[in-house]
DNA sequence: TGTCACGGTGACGAATCCGTCACATTTCAT
DNA sequence: ATGAAATGTGACGGATTCGTCACCGTGACA
C-alpha cells in the first residue's frame, strides 16, 4: 500500500490507472500535466510518481527537471510514460535519471508490475525466490514445494494459492482477495472453486494440511506454527 | 573463485579432488561425513557443497535433508555424489531438492564442470520476480509473459523454459542443460520433446518467435536484440 | 551435387488439470 | 434443539497439456 501521484492529460487514461493500482491495494492520486504538480507532490508527499511525458510541448521533460533538481523531491522514484515511437534520444537520455519507463500503448498490469518493482527497490526489499515457513520451503524459481526437505508436486494454481497464503502467513485471507490474487479480478470462477483448491492442497500436504486453517465466514489463513491443542 | 566444502570420507578422493579445485581457481575445503558438517557449513559459509552420500549408512541423506530444512542453509547449491548403482529411488526422490548429482566413479575434470554450471547457473539468479528483456518482461510471480505490454499464456514448461533462455539471454543453452533444468535430471523424456516445446513457444510469440535462435549441433539461444538482417 | 544428420512440424493418445455440481457435514444464531 | 448458511468432499466431463513419433525441410560437408 503506497501512495502514487498520477500525472497524466488524458483523462480516460488516468482513471483507467488509478482504478487498477486502488484494486491492488495502491492509493492513486491524479492531477493534469501542468504548473500545479510541483505543489501536488510536496503537499501529497507521494512514495512514486508516474509521469506522462507529453513529448510535443516538452512540460513533463521540464516538471522531470524539476523535480529532480528540488531537494525535497528528488529522491522519490518516477516511472515516465511516453507515446510509442518517441523513444528518442532525448528520452534515453533521461531515461537514466528516471527509475523506469514505459511506452504507450502499455497494460495496466505491466505498469503495475514496473510500480510494484521500483517500489521494491527502493524500499529495498529484496524479493527473495525461495521462502521459508516453519517445515515447508517454497522455491518459486522452480515452482516447487519442500515438505521437511522432501519434496512435492503441485499443480500451477495449487503452487500460486499455497504461496499467496505463505506470502503473509498467519494473516487471513479473504474469499475475495484469494480469487483476485489467485485468479485474477476479471475471473469469473466460482467460490466453491477455491473451496475445491483448498482441499485438494490439504490433501497434497497431508498431515501438515492443518497448516492451512478456514476461518469461517471469512476465508483461510496459513499458519506457520500451529496452535497447540488444548490439554484435556 | 569460489569457496566449495567437500564432505568425503575417502580421503584420497576428497584430496584429488581439491587438488583439482584449487588448481582451477577455487578454494576447496575437505571435512569427513559426519556430526561436524552442519557446524562447517555455518563457520564456513561455502558457495557450494560437493557431498558423498554413503548411502549404506544413510548419513549422507540425513545431512542433505538438514540443509535444506535450515534456513540458513536451504539456498547453498548441493552436488551429491553416489557411487554406480545406487541410483535408487531414495537418491530419486532426494535429487530433487539437490543442483546436480554424480556417479562415481568419475573423473575430477567432469566435477568440475559440474560445479561451474552450478555456479553460473546460481549466480545468474537475480532476486527480481520480473524480469525484462527488450520487448519481453517476464512476471515470474504470476507465471506471465508480457510482448510489448500485452500479457501472453504459457504453460508451465513453456514458461519455464522461456524463463530459463531468458535467464542468460544471448548465451547458447545446449541441449543436455536444457533439459536437466526445465525436466529434472531423471526425468528420461525424449530429446525431441525440447523441440516440440522451442516450437510452441515460437508459435505462441508469433512473428517474436524469432528471438529463438536454434543454434545447430548445440541448442537454442534467446537473442533479446536481433541482429539486423544484411542489406542486400 | 548428393548424402545424411539435425531440427521443424503436425498429429495423436494418455494423463493431468480444473471448474462445477450435488450431497454431506459442520458451525452458528436463534 | 433446530434450521440456515458456510464449508468439506467426491465425482464428472471438458479442456488443456505433454511426450512421442513419423515424416518433411534444410543445412553442412565431402
Amino acid at each position: 500500500m503506497s501512495k502514487i501521484l498520477i500525472v497524466e492529460d488524458e483523462a480516460d487514461i488516468a482513471e483507467l490507472i488509478s482504478l487498477h493500482l486502488s484494486r491492488e491495494g495502491h492509493e492513486a492520486i491524479c492531477i493534469g500535466n501542468g504548473l500545479q504538480v510541483m505543489p501536488a507532490v510536496l503537499a501529497q508527499q507521494p512514495e512514486l510518481i508516474v509521469l506522462d511525458i507529453m513529448l510535443p510541448g516538452l512540460d513533463g521533460m521540464q516538471i522531470f527537471k524539476r523535480l529532480r533538481a528540488d531537494t525535497r523531491t528528488a529522491t522519490i522514484p518516477v516511472i515516465i510514460l511516453t507515446a510509442k515511437g518517441q523513444v528518442t534520444d532525448k528520452i534515453a537520455g533521461l531515461e537514466l535519471g528516471a527509475d523506469d519507463y514505459l511506452t504507450k500503448p502499455f497494460s495496466p498490469r505491466e505498469l503495475y508490475l514496473r510500480i510494484s518493482a521500483v517500489l521494491r527497490r527502493v524500499k529495498k526489499v529484496t524479493h527473495v525466490s525461495e521462502i521459508q515457513r516453519g517445515r515447508f520451503m517454497l522455491d518459486r524459481k522452480n515452482m516447487k514445494l519442500f515438505l521437511d526437505g522432501s519434496p512435492l508436486d503441485l499443480t500451477t494454481i495449487e503452487f500460486k494459492l499455497l504461496t499467496t497464503l505463505m506470502e503473509n502467513d498467519n494473516a487471513v485471507h479473504n474469499r475475495a482477495d484469494l480469487l483476485r490474487d489467485v485468479w485474477g479480478y476479471n475471473s469469473d470462477v466460482a467460490t466453491r472453486t477455491l473451496d475445491t483448491h483448498i482441499k485438494r492442497l490439504r490433501e497434497k500436504l497431508g498431515a501438515a494440511g492443518d497448516h492451512i486453517v478456514t476461518i469461517r465466514g471469512t476465508g483461510f489463513q496459513f499458519q506457520t506454527e500451529l496452535a497447540a491443542p488444548l490439554p484435556a
